[in-house]
DNA sequence: ATGGGTTTTGACCATACGGTCAGATGTTGC
DNA sequence: GCAACATCTGACCGTATGGTCAAAACCCAT
């Protein structure tokens, strides 16, 4: 039970979390159960249960690592660097996140929707904090006249938003759109020009 | 059983579809229990069956009221009008709608973010048709130069996410903003200024 | 007031679920 | 080869949950 040492450990443990953020991610914390874990993840429910002490426990665990996977590509927006550049990689790196790991950005989306019950004090601290620093440096840069003058906050929401929402609504945006499009490609080009234009000073 | 009829029918249907708005809202379907609905309800639960058959009838009557509402914003949209003016008017009624009605907002994601399982059909028909339908009007307008040339449908997605953004994830938004801001006068004022910028010519 | 329909409920049932445990089976260092 | 430890499992438990049912309580037109 203590933190994966053996390769056994290691593996098994890797597998269980893998197997979890399929069901978690499909199924909400409740609407998830051990026995479908153990039966994606080829184990038996017991022997979950060997290498986590609770389902809670499973679901925490996905959580924390999930959360620096998340953040991470705002916080290589880089105060040195170009401010439209700096954005619209920023904007790029969040959409390829939503394109290659849907199953997080729904887990991550379903936490926030039920009112962030597990997560709420990594929001209200390492998150939270992230942004404060990141809208000074939006800030900044809207001072400068580098960029358009905005509300830095709410900019980084619509970034957010607009990127996870072709992960987390997929089964709306691939019916709707209909068979043979390429929902990231297009939203690449679509996202370009919109900040592209919000941005322009 | 049969739909309403009697003052009371309608009174207790009404109290129990309202009831199960908060909890299926907050906890989703698996999360939420027909005790639960009961008791926010103030009804016994074998009362809440005698009025609906199942737990998923009672889910299932609240979707189908739901979707109506939800696109009613889009339905009004109007091609005789003038086209950034009924674009805008669409985000602003929209951005409403999340102000307003975030418990079904809530509900709605909780199902889409799901895969839908519920929704599937009215997805596939009903909103797939309207927004097939708007969006020839929006490629008209940018036909005639009256809005910038962008992909219609994703234009939607992009007022679909960002307004909803505000009632999905309002613990999220109101963490990081901090007290005493007032986040949907803000977004109405951040969209005013996106969507000027994004449609015009 | 009374009889027939409507509404409400306490008690109950079957199943599903998270979790436990004693013991079987595997693995590894010596 | 074997002791010591790690890994795994079948059987089981208590509780929660969706749903049923017979009977009680209520309502209301006559």
């Amino acid at each position: 039970m203590p933190r994966p040492k053996t390769r056994i450990q290691i593996r098994n443990s890797e597998t269980i979390l893998e197997a979890a953020l399929d069901v978690f991610s499909a199924h909400g914390f409740r609407g998830a159960t051990l026995d479908q874990i153990a039966e994606v993840a080829g184990l038996s429910k017991p022997n979950l249960l060997y290498y986590f002490p609770s389902k809670e426990a499973i679901h925490h665990a996905l959580l924390t690592r999930l959360l620096a996977t998340w953040l991470d590509p705002l916080r290589d927006m880089d105060a040195a660097g170009d401010p439209v550049a700096e954005v619209m990689g920023y904007v790029r790196r969040k959409l390829e996140l939503s394109r290659d790991y849907p199953r997080e950005s729904r887990l991550f989306a379903i936490e926030i929707l039920q009112g962030a019950p597990r997560m709420r004090e990594a929001i209200e601290g390492e998150l939270k904090a992230l942004v404060a620093q990141k809208a000074k440096v939006l800030q900044t840069w809207m001072d400068e006249g580098r960029i358009a003058r905005l509300d830095p906050v709410h900019l980084v929401f619509s970034i957010w938003a607009l990127t996870q929402h072709y992960a987390d609504f997929d089964v709306q945006v691939r019916t709707v759109l209909g068979d043979g499009r390429d929902p990231y490609a297009e939203a690449g080009a679509f996202l370009e020009t919109l900040y592209t234009r919000l941005l322009a000073p």
